[in-house]
DNA sequence: AGAATATAATTAAAACATTAATTATTTAGG
DNA sequence: CCTAAATAATTAATGTTTTAATTATATTCT
């Protein structure tokens, strides 16, 4: 059991589970859910985006996808464009209303992000992310990607 | 975006996503998914264990551990036995059926354990720990959990 | 050009997550 | 004792994930 409770999988899905509550709270007073949001972060960031791009950077399936989008447009925060030079994409675009909603959600965000930093030094934060990102990284590349899934696609 | 790809989440979320493809496929080969597992190793660690037990132990919310039990119980990997002196709980026991499946699942899953670790240091590895778990302890100390969820208190 | 292949988005089905409410039972306080 | 509060498990509703299949359009290669 000790080696269940100490493995990798655990020990980020607790830290995730010990980090999230505050971000949850915070969408949830605007009606979002934490994948609304992570697409939303992307939309905003530029026009030029498929649902393929959404997926790389988001980290969410492109089949997860479709009914996030789904939702996020019948709250009218974005909109589908079907691209006139491909036909088969589909271009996601911010609305205004999206835009406002970003004005005041997302310092909310950086203070939660801002605070999360706070607790531990400088130094401790980069070698954290420096472990993981290499660890990140040579999982990747050991997995045998036949049929590479967005989500793997999205980690290397 | 920047401040967004390197926010906490986002890196946690990569690393999972980068590590969980070598221990899904092994799950799928025993027909199990990964949450199925992680019941399955905390019910065989101990036949003490009540659902409560099982949520804190899995970091699963105790309503989503009532399908997966549903199914474990199915496929014949674990039987409810409601508790004589508490009639409200109900002990989850391993079959000799799981106790085979252990048999044959845990080496591998062993051995994917410690191919990741072989990716850094012990030093790295003993580093990057310590520091999620004092940002975890950190977080959800400073959530107000007025109602605490199964998972608020596993991470805690 | 035409067939095989690849790509973008979607759909479908089963499993799980999240929040709130419900049922049954137990415990605590007046 | 007996009602109010607490606890264990479940149900319900909505949203998301995962895998596989499908549809439509593009590309490649002969």
């Amino acid at each position: 059991m000790l080696t269940f409770d100490r493995s990798l999988p655990m020990i980020l899905n607790r830290a995730l589970d010990a980090i999230m509550p505050p971000y949850r709270d915070l969408f949830s007073r605007y009606d979002l859910t934490e994948q609304q949001w992570r697409v939303l972060r992307v939309v905003w960031s530029s026009d030029k985006y498929k649902s393929v791009d959404l997926a790389s950077h988001t980290l969410l399936a492109t089949a997860s996808l479709v009914g996030i989008l789904d939702r996020l447009e019948k709250k009218g925060l974005v909109s589908r464009v079907r691209s006139t030079t491909d036909r088969r994409a589909v271009y996601i675009v911010a609305t205004a209303k999206s835009r406002k909603l970003e004005k005041e959600v997302s310092p909310q965000v950086t203070a939660i992000h801002e605070h999360l930093r706070s607790t531990v030094t400088a130094e401790e934060w980069q070698l954290m992310e420096s472990i993981l990102t290499r660890i990140s990284a040579a999982s990747a590349s050991s997995v045998d990607l036949t049929v590479p899934t967005p989500n793997d696609v999205a980690a290397s």
